[in-house]
DNA sequence: TTGAAAGCGATACCAC
DNA sequence: GTGGTATCGCTTTCAA
């Protein structure tokens, strides 16, 4: 192994001015400075991670904290996962992928043995037992979510009370009076998962400030619950016309069924998707969709948690506005 | 940070008992075992993970090379990567995640500053360009996929080739004469991905011993690409009665456009999956299917890897043996 | 602008 | 069964 000290000597100076070539952390004079690099590039020197970590404090090591039960939109989580390594490698970092499963306990071991200079939490619970836990790590952490009580932490996130107003309100300008929310499956609504019961609070929120009759329904990610929850929905007395799918699962299931009940889309019902908007082109037919900006969250995460390591950065809570984009899955109500 | 001093001085004994306490590398007395671990426990010791990896030469990570582009398939890499982080951790190591796109350069880079201990990595390549640069690496690396020269390197993944064979004996059985293969994306092909060759080989070569008239197409992951691919194998003078799709994308595509055409499975056409086993029982309804072993792989890697931790294991090139199960999609011919 | 050397926090060898 | 301590490879202070 070539270590540090086998560079400074081929260039003749000494192991901390290769530091410091390294690190730029002293102004070096042309000169040395390249007779470093020439023995660094020949000796094709590496630094020793370990030993860095050791000495500096530093890892340059991410931990990413994700959910990866099959419950949970597993592409969604995926795009999230590409966008932070490949902003963190941006920054000189390499991510370490930790599972929800760990819990509590798995971050204190990441954090307490130095393994991560920072960490980038997802699917973060209304109630979230991990918070206290990271709140006391001294750690920088970005939380992709909303705790009820985010006290100290640092958080980002689209706004999805915004959301679920802006959904109604893209329908109520339509002209619709009745619509409906497919939302995500009970089992998110249960584990308390913030950003299901703030995009429900805004939908109904603006759907009576509309003066729109709103029906919402959890739905589980199998075809047999998404038969169900339309077969309740189209049951009403009052026909629905527009509908806002929560639920990146059942967009394909949802559209043929709808198919295979003869109801056209905007023409009898509009369809909102509220999803990536690759997921949203990539339908049987482009859908209208209030995008989960993933990407942008996860580069966002990362410059927020790299912004912490240079220097404490006031914790705050950032909420992405919620956009619309119009690919003609909604339109006005046939009067 | 409490250091290994602080517990030895705590237990009242030498920090290299407390190290061997913790490595179990060395008889220890009960009563001392007792004492140090109380400190332990007490001062709420966790070891340096970059002061470890220094002094002994051992990352306990494990690094995995996932393919995060959207063209390969999603939730496949996924659950491949949770069953790896799992079984990592089974065995005490932590993973690093790296991407495809960092490339051979990614691998000497991760290898070179000793982020880790040993790699897995996936989406392998017919000539994969980084094999050379694996083989060099002097680590324990395990292949998912099997490149064309593996020369010295450990792979396992499932034996495609058997079980390209596989489903056309399955259909061939049935009394299907006519089938066809639903492939993965031209883009697949194109890159050279070792196992989608390796299925079609096995396919066409089953398929021409078993006197049964074989069409392959490769297929995008959009319902057009889907759609084109339908009109063309149905539009065939022989009628298809079997069909093999090897592409997990599609599968939803297929089976509403199927029925959108008017055509029952298995009444009109059989329908056999090369998907992960939970992917065929999310559909619409049940597929019969031949497994893709993701979890089994992911574990079995892992393993693989560890064993090569342990001292140099000869290298070995694991084919999982095709298992079909049958789910009510494939049928006889009607006659 | 550069060098010397004291750590960083473990491991594991050599002694006893 | 236990202790002392050199060592791992780097960063960074102190000195020049």
């Amino acid at each position: 192994m070539v270590t540090i000290v086998d560079v400074a000597r081929a260039a003749g100076v000494s192991p901390s001015t290769v530091s410091y070539v390294l690190s730029g952390k002293r102004t070096i004079s042309k000169e040395t400075r390249r007779r470093v690099e020439r023995s660094i590039h020949k000796l094709g020197y590496q630094p020793n991670a370990g030993a860095r970590a050791l000495a500096s404090n530093r890892t340059n090591v991410l931990a990413l904290v994700v959910p990866l039960r099959t419950d949970l939109n597993v592409p969604v989580v995926m795009q999230f996962v590409a966008a932070t390594v490949a902003k963190a490698r941006s920054f000189g970092h390499d991510v370490l992928l930790l599972t929800k499963d760990e819990g509590p306990d798995g971050l204190r071991r990441v954090a307490g043995s130095s393994l991560a200079d920072a960490m980038i939490v997802l699917d973060v619970e209304s109630s979230e037992p991990r918070v206290p836990v990271l709140r006391e790590l001294g750690r920088p952490v970005v939380l992709i979510g909303v705790p009820t009580d985010p006290g100290g932490l640092t958080c980002v996130d689209l706004d999805f009370t915004e959301a679920g107003a802006a959904s109604v309100t893209h329908l109520a300008e339509l002209g619709h009076r009745a619509v409906a929310l497919l939302g995500p499956s009970p089992a998110v609504y249960e584990r308390g998962t913030s950003y299901a019961d703030r995009f429900l609070a805004g939908f109904k929120q603006a759907a009576s400030s509309n003066k729109v009759r709103a029906t919402t329904m959890a739905c589980a990610p199998t075809y047999d619950a998404l038969r169900t929850c339309l077969d309740t929905l189209l049951a009403r007395r009052q026909r629905i016309t527009g509908l806002v799918a929560h639920n990146e699962a059942v967009l394909g299931p949802l559209l043929s069924e709808l198919d295979r009940r003869g109801l056209s889309v905007p023409g009898d019902i509009s369809v909102l998707a509220v999803c990536p908007p690759d997921m949203a082109e990539a339908q049987v037919f482009p859908l209208t969709s209030l995008a989960i900006p993933v990407v942008e969250l996860g580069e966002l995460a990362v410059e927020m948690a790299m912004r912490q390591l240079d220097g404490p950065a006031r914790p705050e809570v950032r909420l992405l506005s919620p956009q619309i984009t119009d690919r003609g899955s909604t339109g006005p109500v046939a009067s």
